[in-house]
DNA sequence: GTGAAAGCGCTAACAA
DNA sequence: TTGTTAGCGCTTTCAC
């Protein structure tokens, strides 16, 4: 493996004149430069990126925590986000927390020691507290709906309430008046603030929320099922069904199929995030889309700001992503006698 | 950050005592070893690994290179090597190619500069000439389907065979004559592989194959859908229809309901991969698996010989990955008039 | 058993 | 402009 020094006597300059054409520095003339760059490709040389983080203190490494894998909205997230990274220069280390604390603070610890120059902690505010060890040593730091007191760390807001009161006013305006919600578990912070949002909404629509139609689910497939099966068994039933995300709401579409209840004939369902798949549910889902590019790009946009301009006091330290209804199959009027 | 000298002159040791302790070294006395994990606790010191890797040669990374990551196959697969990995005391670095030359060349490219131990191909064949980069300068390698004659690449031998046939003498033995399939893209060998591997299976099974009934998707849920189109345009139709993988398989179902074709009723579908949704599609996908963890297991063995062994000679180069049917509800009996 | 010291490949401060 | 040199934090001889 050829390294620094192989190039330097190649080219017949210092090691220095490598490093600085390298790293494009100004003050090399054209003439060395050009030798520096055809030793280069001769040797197919590239610098050993360890030895440069051990003496530049940066990494170019960026961590990305998500919450759970198997849920297909956080893929493409990490997908977007490593696209992003990539494409300017950074590599990044993903990790699951399972939203499980211990495995969250095995992350974190694994991820300091590979000397991460800013993590993006997008669990949807499961846990916190162990993130102090970031903190602690000075790593900027990203979450999602979660305000962390600390220079280095910004917060990335997410604008549940324009969405889910599109679409809420579309059931609304469909004919609907009795609207469930299946929620995501209390735990998360995030779900908490979807209901929340979702009883602004009704409210502000002037409708009435029905105790027994607000029930926690676990934002998944299975746990949307059981929802449906829960609503089903009540003896008055909803006409729609707003789910906090969308492995809930295609839960429901799969177990309303299994009972016989049509979509959207006899119900109306609307989901949350608008994953790839929703497009190709039976019926198409009519959901609130949460980008997740939009996402990822104001993820790493935090963090490029604190690490690559650490000093500037005024940079902004809080980050909105929206949300927007996207009608497709899944939502009609309700049935006539309802 | 306290660094290795800070914990020696804590614990009134030298720092090779320390770098000893840590690294399980039998040469240091109990006395001494205790003084200093005392001091590491209390410091909260841990290693850095960029100088570690610096000076040992050794990472401690694994680069895992995927398909495409929008075919749930691939997180789940991810997901599984990176567990296991990281239960081994290694970090993963993930890359999905695209099935793009040029991304590909750009990952591997990235995973030399950040001197990966080893380096997983899990491109299922679309393009191995670029890997010669990994080869030339001998970075352990584990391809999935595909032989490279070099001493630090293996393989992971796919057996789809088994399962395919175990597929269609379940058709067959349903009654079905009319078998399509729909296969991956020819550019990837194990498209290419499970198409051969049907034949086979019809052939032994004594069943006819409808050349019109073997037609080239994508192995993305649309691309299934248009394999279903076409299928349905031909004036004689198949009973039964064997996908490459599941995406296809479920595109199937969408576009067949769509087409008020009732599944299985007039149409048996199977799939291949057993991704987590199958079991959610309706109705539920039979579908021949294919191991995430298996395959993942066995591409990190392979990595592991060769990184921690690499001078025996008799290691294991081949490794097995069988599949096999499962059972669910998208295959009965054909249709009466059939 | 333990410590001193050399150096892994690079960047950056300083000299020229 | 260019080169010389001192480390970055660690592992690993080599002495003791």
């Amino acid at each position: 493996m050829p390294d620094i020094r192989t190039v330097a006597s190649l080219a017949k300059v210092s090691i220095a004149t490598v490093s600085r054409t390298i790293n494009g520095s100004p003050l090399v003339s054209e003439r060395l430069s050009k030798r520096v760059w055809q030793a280069i490709k001769q040797l197919n040389y590239f610098p050993n990126t360890h030895a440069r983080t051990l003496v530049s203190g940066r990494s170019r490494l960026l961590g990305i925590i998500v919450e759970n894998i198997t849920n297909p909205f956080f893929p493409e997230l990490v997908q977007s986000f490593e696209e992003i990274a990539v494409r300017n220069g950074y590599e990044i280390l993903v990790s699951s927390s399972n939203s499980d604390p211990a495995v969250l603070t095995n992350c974190v610890r694994r991820m300091l020691e590979r000397k991460v120059d800013g993590v993006a902690v997008m669990t949807f505010g499961e846990e916190e507290s162990v993130l102090d060890q970031l903190v602690h040593r000075n790593v900027p730091i990203v979450l999602a709906e979660f305000r962390l007191e600390d220079p280095k760390a910004s917060t990335i807001l997410l604008d549940y309430l324009s969405g889910i009161r599109a679409a809420v006013n579309h059931l609304h305006a469909l004919g609907h008046r009795s609207i469930a919600f299946l929620a995501g578990p209390h735990f998360l912070h995030s779900a908490v603030t979807r209901e929340n949002d979702f009883r602004s909404a009704m409210q502000s629509a002037g409708l009435a929320i029905q105790k027994k139609w607000v029930i926690e689910c676990d934002h998944t497939l299975k746990g949307g099922m059981a929802g449906f099966a829960q609503l089903q068994r009540l003896a008055a039933r909803p006409t729609a069904i707003v789910c906090s995300n969308d492995m809930t709401a295609i839960g429901v579409l799969r177990a309303a199929y299994a009972a016989g209840v049509r979509v959207p004939q006899d119900l109306s369902v609307i989901g949350l995030d608008d994953i790839d798949f929703a497009e190709y549910t039976l019926p198409p889902l009519t959901t609130i889309r949460l980008s997740r590019s939009d996402l990822a790009r104001a993820a790493f946009d935090a963090l490029r700001v604190q690490i690559e301009d650490p000093v500037n006091p005024r940079m902004l330290r809080e980050f909105l992503v929206s949300t927007s209804l996207v009608e497709r199959g899944s939502t009609s009027t309700p049935p006539a006698g309802a």
